[in-house]
Order: C-alpha cells, then sequence, then structure tokens
DNA sequence: GTGAGGCCGATTGGATCCAATAGAGGCGAG
DNA sequence: CTCGCCTCTATTGGATCCAATCGGCCTCAC
C-alpha cells in the first residue's frame, strides 16, 4: 500500500500531535524516531522534520543528542499562557464577530447544549474548544489564529486534567459564561462579548493555579 | 574545516532567519535548498529542516513540491501583526518591569540615546528592537517572549521600507516616546508604562497602513 | 562496599542516493 | 501565427546508509 499522498512530514506531525492532545502521549514522555517511523510506515526523516515542526508548535522539546519529549509545563508558564489568551483571543473574536451570521450563531447554541448535556471529559474538551472555535471562525489573517491555537495546544493536557476534578458547580458557572457570551453575540453587542470572554477566560486561569498538584508528575 | 558544533539545523536556520531579517532576501524571493546546502557547507538535509524551522516562525513559506519562498505581508496582516503586539507587549512589560534594575534602565538611556544620533536606517532597527527587549529581558516564561519576537521578525521588512520613509518628524515623535516609557519606568509606574507602550505601537501602526504601497513589489 | 573510569548498545545527526513532481520550452497541428 | 500537448530538466520529497554522541552497565582499584 503506498502513501496515499501530502507530505509526509506533515502527516506525521498531524499524527504525533493527535496522539499528544487525546492525552495518548503525557507530557514527558519520550518519542523514539524510529518507533514512530515504524508505527507510520515511513523513513525517519518525515519524522525528524515532524518534530521540528511540533517544537515549534511548543509540542514537544528537542535536546540535541538526547531525542524529543513531549514538552511539559510548570504552573508559571500554564498560567501566562492563560494570561496570553485573555488578551488575544478578545482581538479574535473582535476581529471575526461581525461576520458571525444568525445560523453560525444557532450553532453556538447547538453546541452548548451538547456542553451541557454530556458527562465525558473528552467530549467536553472537544465541544469546549469547538464552540471558542466557532466564534473565532470569520477571522480571515490566520497568524493570530494559529498563535492562539498554539496556546490551546499546549495547554490541553492541564486542561483535561482540571476538567476531570472539576465539580457539577464549577461546570455551570462555565456553561453559563459560555451563554452569555453566546447572548452578546446575538445582540451584536460585540464590546460585551470580548469583555465576557476575556472574564471567561481569566476566571478558569484563576481556578487553574489553585492547583499546583496538577504540575508535578 | 568540519563543522564546528551545535546541530546544523539550528545553525542553518539562525543564517538563514539572520539573511531575512537583515534585508538580504525580500519577501517572495525563493530559496533552493541546493544552494544554501552548498554555501554553508552542508547537505540538504538541515537545510530542510531549518526551512520547516522558518516557516513554523512565519519567515518562509513552503508549498509542497514547489519549494519554498520568503514570507510576503499584505497591509491587512501586518496591520494584525502590531495589533497582537499591541496587546501583547505590554503584558511582556508587566512580567519584566518588576525586576528591572536602576543600571537597566541607564542602559535603555544609553540605547535611547544612540537611537537619537544615528542617521542610518539599519543601525535605528537594531537599535530600536534592542530597547524594547531592554525593556522585556526579565520575562521568565520564554513562550510570550518567542510569540513577540516571532511578530517582530515577520514584520522585520516592512518596518525597514516604513523606516526609510519616515522623515525628521516621525523619528521625533517616536524619541519623544521612548524617553516617557524609559521614565515611567524609572518612576516604577507600569501601569503608565503598559499604557504608554500600548500607544506607542498603536501609533505606529495606524502610521504604517496609511503607506499600502509598501506592501505591493 | 563504594566510587571512578571505560566499554558497549541504543539512538540521534548528517550525507548520499533514488524517485516523484512541477514548470519551462519546444514541437506539431490547426 | 497561435494554441495545446509532450518531453525534459531542475528541484523537491523520501529511503537508506554511515558516523557521532549519550547513557547505562560492568569492572577494577582502593
Amino acid at each position: 500500500m503506498a502513501v496515499p499522498a501530502g507530505v509526509a512530514s506533515q502527516r506525521v506531525a498531524d499524527e504525533l500531535r493527535e496522539r499528544i492532545l487525546a492525552g495518548r502521549l503525557a507530557p514527558g514522555t519520550r518519542i523514539i524516531q524510529d518507533e514512530l517511523a515504524d508505527e507510520l510506515n515511513t523513513s525517519r526523516l518525515p519524522v525528524r522534520e515532524a518534530l521540528r515542526i511540533l517544537e515549534s508548535r511548543g509540542l514537544v522539546t528537542l535536546r540535541a543528542n538526547q531525542g524529543a519529549r513531549v514538552t511539559s509545563m510548570d504552573v508559571r508558564e500554564c498560567e501566562l499562557s492563560y494570561k496570553i489568551r485573555e488578551r488575544l483571543e478578545p482581538l479574535l473574536l473582535a476581529e471575526s464577530a461581525p461576520r458571525l451570521s444568525d445560523e453560525d450563531i444557532d450553532a453556538m447554541t447547538a453546541v452548548q447544549e451538547r456542553i451541557e448535556a454530556t458527562e465525558d471529559v473528552e467530549e467536553f474538551l472537544v465541544l469546549d474548544r469547538r464552540l471558542h472555535w466557532a466564534v473565532y471562525q470569520h477571522d480571515d489573517a490566520g497568524d493570530l489564529a494559529a498563535t492562539v491555537n498554539r496556546l490551546w495546544d499546549t495547554t490541553q493536557h492541564y486542561r483535561r486534567a482540571f476538567t476531570r476534578l472539576a465539580g457539577e458547580r464549577r461546570r455551570w458557572i462555565i456553561n453559563g459564561e459560555h451563554r452569555l457570551l453566546i447572548q452578546a453575540l446575538r445582540d451584536r453587542d460585540h464590546t460585551s462579548a470580548e469583555h465576557i470572554l476575556e472574564l471567561h477566560i481569566r476566571r478558569t486561569r484563576v481556578e487553574l493555579v489553585k492547583h499546583p498538584e496538577l504540575f508535578v508528575p
């Protein structure tokens, strides 16, 4: 079976990213080039390029002659990621919101209803991310979106751990904020939407740093 | 002569980045892997890895089977980069400023004096960047700094073009803002420093977008 | 028994070779 | 003369091979 198409290194990078984001590769895990190459039916060369790509995205950490490991963060770095998100995501919203259609906003509501219905952590993570990106979907200059995406990627593992120990109360606070955000967008009140979004991220950050035990494996 | 040390792909990436930032490779220029490999006395493999690295940094653009080109921006993308800087650099300042020593601030003043003394565009670009990074030097979580650095990198070419056509009046406005910023830092008035920095970047952005002709090569 | 030093396997880094693709230029038909 | 096809070459993408380096383990001296 020949490799179908597309640049192999991109394919490897996508696969590896997926494994990390899905939690199948924990922070600190060593990545051996040969193993990955064998599993993905390719040579080590695309794997090496993929590792460089993911290093630049912050998902893996390379050290000369010592191989690659899944990047791990401490609580300080994670907090800073959230502070960056607080400043950038409202900007992303401002770029995208004027072009949101009523149908787009209906779709957000539908996603939010599924968020409220699910009990599964993995499903929550997927849907929460989908909701945010539904808000940003009409941003046209991809650079900002790429930066923010990177922040979501590098903090995904800790967001999962945090979600696991979040109780029902916290979940409903999140849902309330999401509902407020969607309503502000529906009202075309973009300034309020920006503020709600900023507060939503800040509040999550403040809760997160109350659990430094998530960062000491 | 053997290659001294350090990972070759990093060395190639650094060299290529330097050439782009120095303006020796204009946006849109095609980069041929063989040529670069010959010039740097290495094989194409480190060059390929270097191109991946720089692609992730936004400095080069890769298209499958069509090689690499120095990334070019339109006025819209450049404006967005400045908007991002407006939000992130004050944050970077807030992280770093509390740890600035009096000597650090004296050094900034010295750099600013050199900025005011020079007539040379290249020297201005170097010193202006050095001044800003003197402000941010005590940031410890490198992720934010890396993001901002990337923004400086990708807009460097257009900053150069803009500086070339800036008259004496604009230069003195910039100098005034720099002086205000340094004074606020000296007074340990970090909130004002953040605001001055944000306004400094915003004003530059507003001026920049008045010259869309810089983006049509 | 313990610590230092050296050897060996595992793994990464780099070079060369071969295959696949895109773009340019020439050739022929209309 | 022009348009379209086709070959041919320059360049990129991928695989394999060889060299360099790191870390663990064993040995030996004290």
